[in-house]
DNA sequence: CATTCTGTAGACCAGTCGGTCTAGCTACGC
DNA sequence: GCGTAGCTAGACCGACTGGTCTACAGAATG
């Protein structure tokens, strides 16, 4: 496997995957837990066994970039988990996804809970990842809105909905986190499903 | 008005408030606009107008103890405006109360809008910091379960239904800030109501 | 072989971090 | 007056921050 169009992979560290990455898997584990500005780039290092030249090598805008590239793939493996669901109804899906949702957070002691929770304070501080969240958030309300209306949903009703949806799950998150539980955000995921569901009115 | 039990106020310095509570004010407002790690000591210092001889004299436990303290006073400042509210319903309490919370945030550029958000990715570097955030969401979701079984609710009903609330204010206050607009945070309010409203059932 | 391009490797930098320490001021008890 | 406590004031500290820089290894191209 080519780590980079005609470039054949280097055979001697690139064992599994290639330090690109391996730094953006370690800057999305150590953001969703410490958050950006608790995170240093010493860290990220650590956990991606790299070298700093690498980093910025590979990201030239340093964490700035390296934030943005995560809040980018947060968005998408949520959305991605939306499109891969073969639920009949965007109630059901909504169901499923949350519930996968949920065991992640299970499966990683209520750490990487909340989505963009960790970003979110940046805007003063860096416009380019603000806007990324923001962004990010747009498109899962879209998207959402979007099966809505395939469903039948009128298009007003189903953007506030999409948008409800969306607040749920994200609030549901970070208290999951702070109360060290689960539980309240299976409750928001049921709720979120309802209301999808019986409010087509 | 003394500072503090038998001591006069300082004429020269204390014009308006003691340094304690200017600190904590600077500390409030920053941890919200720029999240916990996000903020330098020197930043609360420059904005309060204090030496940093005075922070330590004050808050021996440095930033960690003037972290619990804006989490406790924000906790206590909604709990506040849930007590401060003559509505006759629930439902119409929370109607109350966020848009008091929803010009808050309309008044500060939508700069402050998350509740504990800022304070949420401390639990693994800061046990005490990680338990006041706990602490601040299960005393809001404990006295919005009381109204409601005051209103009749069955206490199951009410502590699922205030969690949900709870909820939903806090992902509301987090999309607003991610968006820079209310709108969200005003459409969440709404259905919270509404659904401590009807949904008596 | 020589050059070049991709990428690794880490020493190094100025600036900032949270935190400590000593000095001094002011008001009160005596 | 004197001593002491409450509080202000800020110099100072080591650790660490994000970021830059040079050196170099290896595959690709000629």
């Amino acid at each position: 496997m080519p780590t980079r169009k005609t470039f054949a992979s280097n055979p001697a560290q690139n064992d599994a995957a290639d330090t690109r990455t391996r730094i953006l898997a370690a800057a999305l584990k150590l953001f969703r837990k410490h958050g950006y500005h608790g995170v240093g780039l010493n860290d990220i290092l650590e956990l991606a066994q790299a070298p700093k030249g690498s980093l910025y090598h590979h990201f030239p805008g340093g964490k700035e970039e390296i934030g943005v590239a995560v809040v980018d793939q947060i968005a998408k493996g949520i959305l991605g988990l939306f499109a891969a669901s073969r639920a009949r109804s965007t109630a059901a899906m909504i169901a499923q996804v949350g519930e996968q949702m949920a065991q992640t957070i299970e499966r990683t002691n209520h750490e990487l809970c909340a989505l963009y929770t960790a970003f979110l304070a940046e805007r003063s501080s860096s416009p380019d990842l603000g806007n990324a969240v923001a962004k990010a958030y747009a498109e899962m309300t879209g998207s959402l809105k979007a099966r809505l209306v395939a469903d039948g949903m009128p298009a007003k009703l189903a953007k506030d909905r999409a948008s409800f949806v969306v607040m749920l799950l994200e609030g549901g998150a970070t208290i999951a986190q702070a109360q060290q539980s689960v539980a309240p955000f299976r409750l928001a995921v049921k709720q979120a499903a309802l209301l999808c569901d019986v409010a087509l009115k």
